[in-house]
DNA sequence: CGATTCCCCTGATAGC
DNA sequence: TGCTATCAGGGGAATC
């Protein structure tokens, strides 16, 4: 599931490879994967446009977009797709035979894995390469609006500080940590608290933390608090040098995982030694979703 | 306000 | 072999 070292990774990706290409025209087979538009409208709006950069915010991708015609209007000439990719979510840049309707089956070479087989949307470049959402359940969305239009979203409003931004200190951390009852792994997932951070990353954290995940995020101690904080940055950090972890699917733009897997410590390493204890990690449920930790390093 | 449950979707896995 | 039930999981909605 693309967190922010991956969505980084995806976005990285796209700025070295997609800048400056114009979208020629889109095919999709899933509409309920486009957001605001009617799919056929967003076929229309999104033809012509150039990409002049791609950002990211939370686990949201943001594709600039400029109309590069000559028509002028008064509405703003800025767009963005925005997109996110849940849990299966993968944007691959590369060429696919869609009119064919036989994407299942069409991927060679180093993007001949099962999990490029379910492209639902197809971005045609003016070069002849593509860039293709593919996505096994089809959680993932995109939205295409004016940079006003989609900055004004919930999806970007409504969502925390980066963790990585050098602006968000340990002060600004600590403050809304504070007025959190909640466990600290669900407030560190909730993207409302601070965005980008998912399963794979609080798990992470707390394990370098040395953090129980089900201390209440006001009951931690400044110590504590430091550490979170200290993790968090070196945590996503180094994943995001990693390429991000893939013990899910996650794939980069090419269709390679990253190589954070290897190195991670707590998630899905249940009853494998902890790392700087040998203690059998364990896994806990905490609000229908999976918390892995070690059960003498990380005590409540 | 917070906690819980369901839903979306489909491959993997376990049980029979 | 092959069928069926269960589960995972980001995020949003509905419910308690």
């Amino acid at each position: 599931m693309p967190e922010l070292p991956e969505v980084q990774t995806i976005v990285n990706d796209l700025n070295k490879k997609i800048v400056g290409c114009r979208i020629v025209g889109a095919w999709f087979d899933t509409p309920k994967i486009i957001k605001k538009l009617k799919p056929e409208e967003f076929k229309k709006h999104i033809k012509g446009l150039e990409v002049s950069g791609v950002k990211r915010r939370g686990k949201n991708v943001l594709i600039y977009l400029s109309n590069v015609s000559r028509i002028k209007s008064n509405k703003s000439r800025i767009k963005i797709l925005l997109v996110h990719q849940k849990m299966t979510g993968h944007l691959l840049v590369g060429k696919w035979n869609a009119r064919k309707r036989q994407v299942k089956s069409l991927i060679k070479g180093p993007l001949n894995e099962k999990v490029n087989n379910y492209i639902h949307l197809i971005l045609y470049l003016d070069d002849g390469r593509q860039v293709a959402l593919s996505d096994l359940r089809k959680f993932a969305k995109v939205m295409l609006g004016t940079k006003e239009e989609i900055e004004a979203s919930p999806d970007l409003t409504r969502i925390g500080p980066e963790p990585l931004d050098r602006k968000f200190s340990f002060n600004d951390f600590a403050g809304l940590m504070s007025s959190q009852k909640r466990k600290i792994k669900q407030v560190l997932m909730d993207q409302k608290v601070i965005a980008g951070i998912g399963n794979i990353y609080s798990d992470e954290i707390l394990w370098q933390a040395k953090v129980h995940p089900f201390k209440p995020a006001n009951k931690l101690s400044d110590r504590e608090l430091k550490e979170v904080f200290l993790a968090m940055k070196n945590v996503l950090g180094k994943a995001l040098r990693m390429r991000g972890t893939s013990t899910s699917d996650f794939r980069d733009t090419e269709g390679k995982p990253g190589n954070y897997t290897r190195v991670r410590l707590a998630y899905q390493r249940e009853g494998e030694p902890c790392g700087r204890c040998q203690t059998p990690i364990k896994r806990v449920k905490i609000g229908g979703r999976s918390a892995h930790y070690c059960p003498k390093c990380q005590k409540l």
